[in-house]
DNA sequence: GAGTGGTCTAGACCACCCC
DNA sequence: GGGTGGTCTAGACCACTCC
């Protein structure tokens, strides 16, 4: 179980064995973890390197630790709406509005230096290029540039693109998206923007940038979107 | 500079006596930090005191280590993920920026039915108002007027407020901050705000509304602050 | 009072960096 | 080789929770 002659620190160890328990299911949320005296004495290590993985894992935000009582698996309650990345159509269900779409412009172009770096591609290799306006309940909310890599993610076609990019690369390549880093600012609308978005130019805008990646953190998408300030705002919760 | 006989733990004391060379200047990004064993010969503790010190500082970024070599100031981070809730001090020096605080205005008032909302206490029930102007490398970067009820944080004065709010609720009245929600939305600068922020009006900020909370989920503290479009981007970065 | 996590000690050896 | 951080030990006492 534990290899104490591993070049592998046995903290490491620990942590990673308590993190597959968990995330197996077999310690749910709020559920006891065994004290750090139990492990050190199972292990016949000391107490201190118990303190080291449980500690990591308070961190992550796997344990949570209430003296005088216990360690305890962490309720992924508050951290799991606050992290999640949704999908335009998911959030605006969230929000209880009804999802809409309008398809601008679809292509394949050549990756813009910016859009290649972006996607972690040779500048030039060929992208596909996504304009759509997205409503909520049928007004304009946000006009959004999508990039996807065309030969990462191969068989794009324009009714595809109305219906749902997610659920193709997930569920028909069989690709599992896995996390997103988003950039957030404030700008003031340009004459495109307000043309499309029904605003004035010079209005306030929520610009959001997203990348999206795999497990292995191959970037999947590039998204540029612009937001009207007066219809959208953004949410998010943070533990201390 | 260190006392060993005080309730509060050698680690936090040595901790924040580094912040406070970090926030200072004194220590600028890239300096080396005196080594652990040099902390633990100074102050007549042990070296793993000074580690648990160091590791915390290492996990909100204000450290890193290098192994071999030693302990450094933190580089200049453009855009640092928030992955967990900062007081705006902690976000500057995340992101490589000397932080910096001009008070507008410190009083008591009677809540309004917005604030007391927020905080979840009885209209017109006394709360500190604090109105600062936050700076990074000496230049506006937020417009902030903070509540927090006066009757949950008691003995709150100008002097403490220069210093920071954020280490006297958690080290004197040992309150521990737990958790926060921000809502972002973008917007433009209005009279008061141009003016302060130097910009002009009708130049994009960010409006950023904070609520943070103990882990019993009592409000302490409701932020409402207006930051310069052109010098501040949220980044986080989300779970699928 | 028994058990838990929180803090702390005074060492030890290792891996790594730089001279 | 000398100095750094990385890991680890085998204890100790404290504050807190629960009974």
């Amino acid at each position: 179980m534990i290899k104490k002659d591993s070049p592998i620190p046995i903290y490491y160890q620990l942590q990673e064995l308590l993190k597959d328990l968990i995330e197996k299911g077999e310690l749910g949320p709020g559920d006891a973890v065994p004290t750090e005296r139990e492990y050190a004495e199972k292990f016949q290590i000391s107490r201190m390197t118990v303190r080291q993985a449980f500690t990591q894992l308070v961190n992550e935000g796997y344990l949570h630790r209430i003296q005088g009582k216990g360690t305890f698996v962490a309720d992924r309650k508050i951290e799991q709406p606050l992290y999640r990345l949704r999908s335009f159509t998911e959030d605006m269900v969230a929000r209880g509005l009804k999802p809409g779409s309008q398809l601008i412009s679809f292509e394949i172009i050549p990756a813009s230096s910016q859009v290649a770096s972006q996607l972690a591609i040779q500048e030039y290799a060929p992208v596909y290029e996504i304009k759509r306006i997205r409503l909520a309940d049928d007004v304009p909310m946000a006009l959004e540039t999508s990039y996807i890599s065309a030969n990462l993610i191969k068989g794009l076609t324009e009714p595809i693109v109305k219906e749902s990019v997610y659920s193709y690369i997930e569920e028909v390549l069989d690709l599992q998206i896995d996390h997103g880093s988003q950039i957030i600012e404030s700008s003031v609308a340009n004459q495109v923007e307000a043309k499309f978005l029904k605003i004035k130019k010079g209005a306030p805008i929520m610009l959001i940038q997203q990348q999206t990646f795999l497990k292995d953190e191959t970037p999947v998408e590039y998204v540029k979107s612009s937001y009207r300030a007066d219809r959208y705002k953004f949410m998010i919760e943070m533990k201390r």
